[in-house]
DNA sequence: CCTCGAGTTCAGTATAACCGAACGCCGCGA
DNA sequence: TCGCGGCGTTCGGTTATACTGAACTCGAGG
């Protein structure tokens, strides 16, 4: 591993909406470096267009991270794929809806598509990470990791508490994990905001990986009682999606020899309880 | 400079809307450097996460990125204060704006608002670069930066014609960002495409460096007929947005031992000629 | 079954990154 | 007005680091 590259990379995430602003003696305090590597560091961003200099010596984020983007979200099959199920979605309910992706361990914000029925979620936003341990698409997203990688995250940021429903053991994590691994999907009860609830499904690229989730949110009082039309709502929606990304479920059906592909039926395999 | 976050840099580079994957070959042929080295690249920008291994080996941009230009937008003082000009720019004329920024040379589009009057303006987009000798905007941004760095530029890239008008000579390049900084705003008349012209001024921040350009694209048979009030327009609109950076005109007027800022007045300095 | 091309690994060597100290600059307070 | 403190910046010797090219593994295609 280049470890030089591994400090220009920490020094990009220490950028914030909440500090977007550093300078040399900064960065060098906050990454326990010498002041002039710090400065090193940031003039070679700086010259490469991934920060900008700010008149008084300090440093901000640059415009190429914008073009970076942008080349980023035109080639993205996923949200390609997503935004037009996901707005089928919101006319169909009037509920807010999200897709999101795991990045080292949080889950990542990528598109968000609210309802006119919906309620304000502040906490998500378009480019914003979220704890993955209580959230549906982060509970989603965790069970299709492997156990260890999951282990090691909580070893660092821990179950941290937002509502009495909120999963604070690791053995209450490993029993749910396994359950969304087996039926799945995820739902959050009021598990990051009494009130709010969601029910949460995996997108699967070509080869099966599970790459981000979708889900629906819904003020509780109206999700308990629509509990099943919701799964079946997002489940569908999902693989929906994951089709369009060139995966199709493992149901095949042999005819004469030649197998093929059943593209549609519901909740075959995942039924919920 | 750290020639190994140099490398990084090209790497992310490569990466475009064109060809959004690379393997370890394609990039070290690209660089012209050996595999090795160019292994070691991309291994450590996906850990990173600024790029993602796809399935067979190869990588594309990381999520990483899609966060850090949110935090950059999200921060950014001058599209905050750009869009709301902007929007009422287009409700006014019912014709297209641009947002730009210089990035090493070249025009990059921050955003861009099409009006319900505007034809549709294909090469330009959100996100995506133009070289600056031909556009209104790049003009403007060019006649700002230092005329060696503009030299420099003009000899990587060269003085691409795109229609009859572009400016295909240094000589003109020199006369004309001459008198765009003199007059304080720049025309495009068809020099990119034939029919398409454009009024641009310059938005500066509180120290009163010109940090990026805004324009109002309009098809030619609308624009000489307007090219007053076009200007007026625009100029007017950029210097809203740099009052609102921060940056006030340098006409001081001193009553009584204290200077006071005048805010307002159309053309003051630089009249349309 | 063989070949070709891809991504990946490895160990020695040259070099590029690291470091601490010293400099120049600006703003703040005396 | 002067002096101080903190900032960003520069510099050259030392060491650890990144570079190199050859060898390895794996899969796809013929």
């Amino acid at each position: 591993m280049l470890q030089t590259v591994q400090k220009a990379a920490q020094v990009l995430r220490l950028f914030t909406p909440q500090q977007p602003e550093w300078g040399v003696t900064e960065v060098a305090a906050a990454l326990e470096i010498p002041k002039s590597g710090a400065h090193a560091l940031l003039r070679t961003l700086a010259a490469e267009g991934l920060l900008q200099r700010t008149g008084n010596g300090r440093y901000r984020l640059g415009w190429t991270l914008f073009e970076l983007s942008q080349t980023l979200l035109d080639s993205s099959a996923l949200l390609r794929a997503a935004r037009p199920v996901m707005e089928r979605l919101v006319a169909g309910w009037g509920e807010t809806t999200h897709l999101a992706v795991l990045v080292d361990g949080q889950v990542l914000y990528v598109e968000k598509l609210q309802g006119d029925r919906a309620l304000e979620i502040v906490l998500s936003g378009v480019g914003k990470r979220l704890p993955a341990h209580c959230s549906g698409v982060g509970k989603v997203l965790l069970a299709h990791q492997p156990w260890e990688s999951v282990l090691r995250l909580v070893a660092v940021t821990g179950l941290v508490s937002f509502t009495p429903n909120t999963i604070t053991t690791v053995e209450q994590l490993r029993e749910e994990l396994e359950r969304v691994r087996q039926q799945g999907y995820a739902y959050d009860q009021e598990e990051v905001m009494v009130g709010l609830c969601c029910a949460a499904a995996p997108i699967r690229d070509e080869s099966g990986h599970v790459i981000a989730a979708m889900s629906l949110s819904v003020p509780a009082y109206r999700f308990y009682p629509n509990r099943q039309r919701l799964t079946t709502a997002i489940v569908d929606a999902a693989r929906r999606v994951s089709e369009e990304l060139g995966y199709y479920q493992e149901e095949w059906t042999w005819g004469n020899g030649k197998r093929s592909r059943s593209r549609s039926s519901g909740l075959a395999t995942s039924a919920p309880t």
